[in-house]
DNA sequence: AAACGATTTTGACTTATGTCAAAAAAGTCG
DNA sequence: CGACTTTTTTGACATAAGTCAAAATCGTTT
């Protein structure tokens, strides 16, 4: 079974009929590192899981990329502004390592709600869940230093500091990369 | 018509059947100043719309009252962890302003899910655009600094500086009562 | 109006983090 | 391997924000 398929399946039910139809929609890609999912201001985007690989997401600000999350494997990944309003994109998905992923576009997902409510089910448990994770990421923003951030992303993504350089991972935290550099020294 | 129900309108067809069954579970309640709708522990929640009224969501964190979010009247408010998880709330909801609203039960609202599946794209729909907020809230911290924090709050809720206290405020912003008060006076 | 408690402001000082520039280290490619 | 680019580290200094304590202001109740 795909990945992305498995993926929904934890969310809640999936009748045969549905599951059969929704993986004529589901696509598989391999991408360099460097290449990109979607890029901002795009409208088209999608849903995906990566079976091998990595990717952050990150948007521009005042001429600086600021990194909003990184994906690892196994995990549902994808923008919920093209999704949710088919507005454009803020943000764009680059993948840092080269990268197998399975995804269906935003077009035939929202072309899947429309037909079957059960999948809506899936969908709200997907974006109830996300939730939870954005929430924990606003109150360790919101009351932690720099240190503490850090310590906090070791902790819920182990293997970050392996697999992502020192800069993007700074980005990600809010603070400079001389100020990770120094806390890691410690 | 309700105006929790006429909420739910805004994010998807709801038929008429379905209205009426739901609008046996709404309720409604009036709350004094410093009254809570939910304590930090508890698993029973809910969603509520407010018609007049104000409302914080905050959680206790190193001995110190973290504001989450500030709630006006006619937005589509609630806790998402005991909802999505049956888990005890995170967070307190407490009101900061004497408070009528309507509400539907965690429970009753999961069990109305599981019966019509309708009713989860509007679920669905609620929690994406939720989505959005946090994500919005999350670049704000993560990029700018207490001043432009502030001056995106008064952006995005301008009378929240005239309902809420500093010290209220000044703990969402996640910076110190003192700071803030130094920003105001420019 | 007086008295009380809570909230906000102010001042002096400390600490955390940012900035800029340069050096060191690590990674990439012919 | 050696040259080149990118990333990370280091140092000196600047700035933003926190801490603590006291005073001022505001709100509520009698």
């Amino acid at each position: 079974m795909d990945p992305l398929i498995k993926k929904f399946k934890e969310y809640g039910n999936l009748p045969p009929e549905i599951e059969n139809e929704l993986s004529k929609h589901i696509k598989s890609q391999t991408k360099q590192k460097g290449d990109f999912f979607l890029k901002q201001g795009q409208i088209v985007s999608g849903l995906f899981v990566i079976e091998i690989g990595l990717v952050r997401s990150y948007h521009i600000k005042d001429e600086r990329e600021i990194n909003s999350w990184f994906g690892f494997e196994n995990i549902i990944l994808g923008s919920v502004m093209p999704l949710f309003y088919d507005q454009p994109a803020y943000e764009s998905i680059q993948f840092l390592e080269t990268s197998t992923y399975y995804y269906i576009s935003s077009k035939d997902l929202n072309m899947l709600y429309k037909k079957h409510h059960e999948m809506n089910t899936i969908g709200r448990k997907m974006a109830e869940e996300y939730c939870v994770i954005l929430e924990q990421r606003i109150s360790s923003l919101q009351t932690e230093n720099a240190e503490q951030r850090y310590n906090s992303l070791l902790k819920f993504q182990p293997d970050a500091t392996q697999r992502i350089s020192l800069g993007h991972i700074a980005s990600y935290l809010g603070i400079t990369k001389e100020t990770l550099s120094r806390i890691r020294k410690k």
